[in-house]
Order: structure tokens, then sequence, then C-alpha cells
DNA sequence: AACGGTTCTCGATAATGTCGAATATGCTCC
DNA sequence: GGAGCATATTCGACATTATCGAGAACCGTT
């Protein structure tokens, strides 16, 4: 691990959570010297990613990230391939859906249908959900065991007051998941929201990705038309990917 | 500039040209050992920004790009602002509207509303255009003149038979932007397709953004309403980002 | 099963980033 | 409007640190 890269993102991702910081201010969050830091963020400034913010003298994130998020959402051949039948999901269901992807203890949202019944929706396309208070982070951590490890080695976030955090009851959890080939979510995130996931496997059968439909836990628990619609697109993606067959096995657990 | 960062930026951008790359493929591109080149992705991995693609030995980039980016957005002030007027522009004049940012020699597409009339429009969000074919380009490189010199001293990309080229030419237009607080833009970038282009200010009376309305160019030119509906709403962006006076003035030159 | 072309590991070298002190800049309070 | 303070920024000597070549391991292919 080269040590100025290390750095570097380290300052990106303060800036990630703390928006606007001064040369200093990174500095302590760093505990580096300023003028180290300083070196640092004006090589991230010299290719946009990360700027002056208008106006004051503190940093902010760059326009350059936006343009390589947008290239990297292009360039994943799951989105691709999954929006087209998501989008029938959305319409079927008549709920929002989602595509996940992990990112170490987060899942992040690569792709996002609107319910489609015309209320005023936010795009949730980047947002990221703690993976073990999200149906679609537990089907990427029942399938990717030592991430599952990793994550139950440490403390669980609590988010909502239904938020899984005790790891005997998540990897109890997590089996299950495997067995069904599909997480749900009451709660855990956002009160009053609710969730079933299921996987998505490409061609060497490795689960990628995960799909989910997202209900006002009002509506919970879902019919089982929803659950089969879910399960038939999440086959349907995974084909396309090549993956013969499906549900997906779980992957090894030292293969990374 | 410290040249473990520099070398790890040029990594990413080169993902972003080519999508995928091996070691060696991004060593020749670089033209450095891949024994360095290994160092560097390895790094960048870790921390997201870079990732294996799933099956192949090659690497693309990495979710944590999207991560950053969404919060990049959400950390624009000028984009917060902007959005519900450019909503109301785009439904006063049945068009679509873009709200962009300089990146270097392109400008980034920052906030993008589809034109109003319900057909299937991609989300422009995230694009990137050459500032000297489009209509926001131009607006940014008016006020910003260090910036417009460094762009005329080199060559210009032609992107349809009607994208200006020519540094002499280009530079008059940049005059007459100023003097109207306009830009315009005919075939200039996408063939069909015509846009008409504003400045916004922050409170510092710097141009930190352009809005501006895009149409199909069998309806250019557009009418006075159109353009007094897109000043208007520069100006209230403008205004809520406590800027006193709109049109602003040009940035000095050295000024950066 | 053997080959060619990869990715990846390791360690000595010297190039490189680091960090403290000094300077410049900009903000705040009077 | 001016003085004072806090912050950003520059500079250069030093030693930590990245670099790069050689070789091992790996993968896909013939």
């Amino acid at each position: 691990m080269i040590q100025a890269i290390d750095r570097a993102a380290r300052v990106l991702s303060s800036l990630q959570g703390a928006r606007h910081l001064g040369i200093t201010e990174l500095a302590g969050i760093l505990d580096l010297p300023p003028s180290t830091v300083h070196g640092i963020v004006k090589s991230l400034q010299q290719h946009g990613l990360v700027a002056k913010e208008p106006g004051g003298q503190r940093y902010m994130l760059g326009p350059a990230l936006l343009k390589l998020s947008n290239v990297y959402l292009d360039t994943l051949d799951v989105r691709a391939r999954a929006m087209r039948w998501t989008r029938e999901l959305a319409r079927r269901t008549g709920l929002s859906t989602r595509l996940g992807a992990e990112l170490f203890d987060e899942v992040i949202i690569i792709h996002h249908n609107r319910r489609p019944d015309g209320s005023q929706q936010m795009l949730e396309t980047g947002i990221t959900i703690p993976v073990h208070a999200s149906a679609l982070g537990k089907v990427l951590l029942a399938y990717h065991p030592t991430a599952a490890d990793e994550l139950l080695a440490r403390e669980l976030r609590s988010l909502t007051g239904d938020t899984i955090t005790d790891a005997a009851a998540l990897r109890l959890q997590l089996a299950q998941v495997v067995e069904r080939a599909l997480a749900v979510e009451v709660d855990e995130a956002v009160l009053g929201e609710s969730s079933v996931a299921v996987p998505v496997a490409d061609r060497s059968g490795a689960v990628i990705a995960a799909v989910s439909v997202v209900m006002p836990s009002s509506e919970w628990p879902p019919e089982a038309g929803v659950l089969n619609d879910l399960r038939e697109t999440a086959r349907n993606i995974s084909r396309e990917l090549g993956c013969a067959t499906w549900p997906p096995a779980v992957r090894p657990r030292d293969d990374d």
C-alpha cells in the first residue's frame, strides 16, 4: 500500500464525511502536519478530484469525481443488463426497485427505479446503506462469507430501533438467506420502510449484486407474486450475464 | 505535485477512457514499469476507487467513486439552489435544462431537467462536453479569461461539422457572450441539438456555473420569452447565492 | 500437459515525499 | 479601516518511502 495514495484516499474520504474542510482541520483528522496535507490536497486539486469551495479557503470534493462515477456506472455490465428487467419489475409490482453492490461495509445503490405511482421520489442511485441493515446487504454478505466474518467481528451500528446489531442473530439470518436465496428487512434501515432482496450472479457463478423491492412497512408482508417476480428478475439478469444456474452457490471462504 | 498521487490520478483517468485495462496495458499507457503500476492500482483498489472486473483479471473504476460523486453533488450549493429554478424553467419553456460547471477543458453537467413532454430521455447529469462546443462552456470561458487563454492556445477538436475550431472566431464570440451575458450554440456539439446558456454567479460575483436550455435545432431560434425565462432563472439562482448584481463581471486574468 | 503472456512478490537503491520553519494571505474584531 | 490572529502556502534538508528489475506464481490457450 503506497502511503501517499493511501493518504490521498483518506483525504477524499474525510471530505466525503465533512463536506467542507480546511487544511488544518484535515491535518487534525488525519493526524498529519498541515504542510503534508497541503501537498496532498494540491495534487488532488490539479486533477479535479478536490476543489476549493467557492469563496472560502476550505476544500471540498471535486467535479472529476462526478465524471469518473458516471463512467463507472457505464462500465458496469450488471447495471446495463439489469435496467430493463428492474424497470419491468417496478412496473409489475408497483414498487420501487434497487440494484446494489458491496462497498466495504455498505451497500451502494447502482441503480434505482422509482415506484411507478408518479409520486415525487428522490433518485437513490449512489446512496449507501450499511450492509447489516438492508436486505441487499444481507444477500451480499450471505454469499460472501469472508466479508461477513470481518463485519461480524466488529460492533454493528443501529440505525433504527429494529436494526439487527447482534452478531449471532445476523449470522443465523445469513444462513437462512442462502437457503431461501432471499433476504428480508423490516424497518431496519429506515422506519416505515421494508425490503426483500435476491442475489444476482455472473458467469463465474459469483454473486456480484443484489436486486430488491422496497415497500412501505404498512404493506408488509409482500404478496407471493412479488417474491416470484423478484426471483424471476434476478434469474433473468443472472442468465444474461452468463450464469448457468440460479440460485447461485456461496463463494468459498478465502476467495477474494 | 506528489508523484504517486499524480500517477494514481492518471490511472483513474486512463480507466475512465478505456473502461477495462490490465496492468500491462496501463503500464504501456502511463509508460511505467508494470510493477510500479501494480502497486498504484492495488492501493486504489483497497479504497474501492478501482476494482477488478468480475471474472477477468483486468481492472476498472471502483464503486467508491459513485459514493464520492454522490456526496460531491450534495455538497454543491449552486446545485441545491438551482434545482427548483431550473425545474420551473423546464416547465415554462417545455425544454430540457442543464446546469454546468467547468472541468478543465470540458463542461460537466451537474444537474439536468428532462423536457417535460414525457418522452424517454436519458439522464445527463455527469456527462461532459468540450467547453468550446457548448453554450454552457462558452459562458464559463467568457467569464474566465485565464482558462480561455489556455484553451485557445491549443488545437480545438471538432465534434460536428459546425463545431467552432478557429481560435480567433471563438475569441470573438466570447467577447459577445460577455456583452449579452448569453451564449448560443447551434449543432456544434451534437447535430440537431442547439442550446442557449447564461452565467450563474456566487456571493463574490464570480461565475461558478451556467444554466442552459437545450432544443432541437429545428426549433431554433428560441422565442424571446425563452431567453427572458432563462435570464430570470440565472438571476434568481445567483441572487439566492448572495450575488448582488447580475449580469456578473468578468473575473480578472490572473485570479485563480 | 506445456507454453506464452499475464499478474504479482520481494528487496536494494536512490529518488521522492515528508515535515518544520518561515512567509503570505485572508478573516475577525476592535 | 486597521491591527492581530489564524489559517493557507512556500521552501529546502533529511530520511523515509516509493520505485523498478528480476524472478515466482498464475491463468488461459494451444
